[in-house]
DNA sequence: CAGGTC
DNA sequence: CCTGG
């Protein structure tokens, strides 16, 4: 069993990590969170300031869960009011995933429209019907399927899979991705704007989906992706730095214009900088939480 | 009704 | 607009 020994300065909360939704693909077992990265099933748990692990090395732990981002100053940062300092005090130690570039890109393709337990059965699903088959004590895990793989199926075997109208896109963009048509992992060198225009090209992706591969996968951090829940708190806690016109139309409908869509998230990172992603993500998790909590309240009253 | 997109 | 929780 290999071991990582933290930093007192530098909490990780591998549970917060895990369960934040940022990652469809992890279960956990007992104490052990078991997933597979990089086409490799591994387990891993926390005790205290140690983060024990089985199949992986720690180089590659270090890496997947950011370790080396300096997270008290990270937060310093992003707790610029109130409310983001209560979000940052209540989640300490909820780090960003580096995660595999076209792995999110499908997952977060697949994720529009639909909560979480239902994107989790989904990827499970493609991974059981596409990816590979993997053996880790005793039992079996699949690998996330490549492009190439994907580019094959048929729109009715992914539309088995509960991918519903989303099949078509991933069915689209595994094309161009596997004939060498668009290049992934080239985004992480191009400007934060033409690495999003270029995800805006493929199809199923749209602002809000180019901006949570950006900051899982694409090493930017400042990327602020804006889904129901952010518009929620913006219009509840940050609403003075908008018109009051602008705040109660959004507050109205279910899904935002493209314009109404790049001025809350162009405020987002002004507004907490170049960590702006970290505070969309420690935001998000603190209010489903508070929400989470308020629903069982209610249904404990009935 | 759900992490939006076409 | 697909579809499941």
């Amino acid at each position: 069993m290999g071991k990582i020994f933290l930093s007192p300065s530098q909490p990780f909360d591998l549970d917060l990590t895990l369960c934040c939704g940022q990652a469809f693909r992890w279960d956990r077992i007992g104490e052990w969170w078991y997933g597979v990265v990089a086409n490799q099933p591994f387990k891993v748990r926390q005790k205290g300031n140690i983060v024990e692990f089985e199949n992986v090395d720690s180089g590659f732990l270090e890496k997947h869960f950011r370790l080396g981002d300096d997270l008290p100053s990270i937060l310093k940062q992003i707790a610029k009011d109130k409310h983001a300092e209560e979000a940052v005090k209540a989640l300490n130690g909820l780090r960003i995933l580096r995660q595999d570039p076209w792995e999110c890109l499908i997952s977060y393709i697949c994720a529009t429209y639909k909560n979480i337990s239902a994107i989790k059965q989904m990827l499970s699903n493609l991974s059981q019907k596409f990816g590979e088959k993997r053996v880790f004590e005793n039992m079996v895990f699949y690998t996330f399927p490549t492009p190439e793989k994907l580019a094959k199926a048929s729109l009715q075997e992914l539309a088995s899979c509960g991918l519903g109208y989303r099949a078509k896109y991933v069915a689209e963009t595994a094309k161009k991705v596997a004939n060498g048509g668009f290049a992934l992992e080239e985004l992480k060198m191009k400007p934060f704007e033409e690495a999003r225009e270029m995800l805006l090209t493929l199809p199923g992706i749209g602002p809000k989906v180019a901006d949570c591969i950006l900051l899982f996968s694409l090493e930017r951090l400042e990327a602020f992706p804006v889904d129901v829940w952010i518009k929620r708190i913006i219009t509840k806690y940050y609403a003075n730095y908008f018109e009051g016109e602008f705040v109660r139309r959004i507050s109205l409908k279910k899904s935002l214009t493209k314009a109404e869509y790049e001025k809350l998230s162009f405020f987002g990172r002004k507004y907490f900088g170049s960590f702006a992603g970290y505070a969309q993500e420690y935001l998000f998790h603190y209010e489903r939480l508070k929400a989470g909590k308020a629903k069982s309240r209610s249904s404990f009253s009935l």
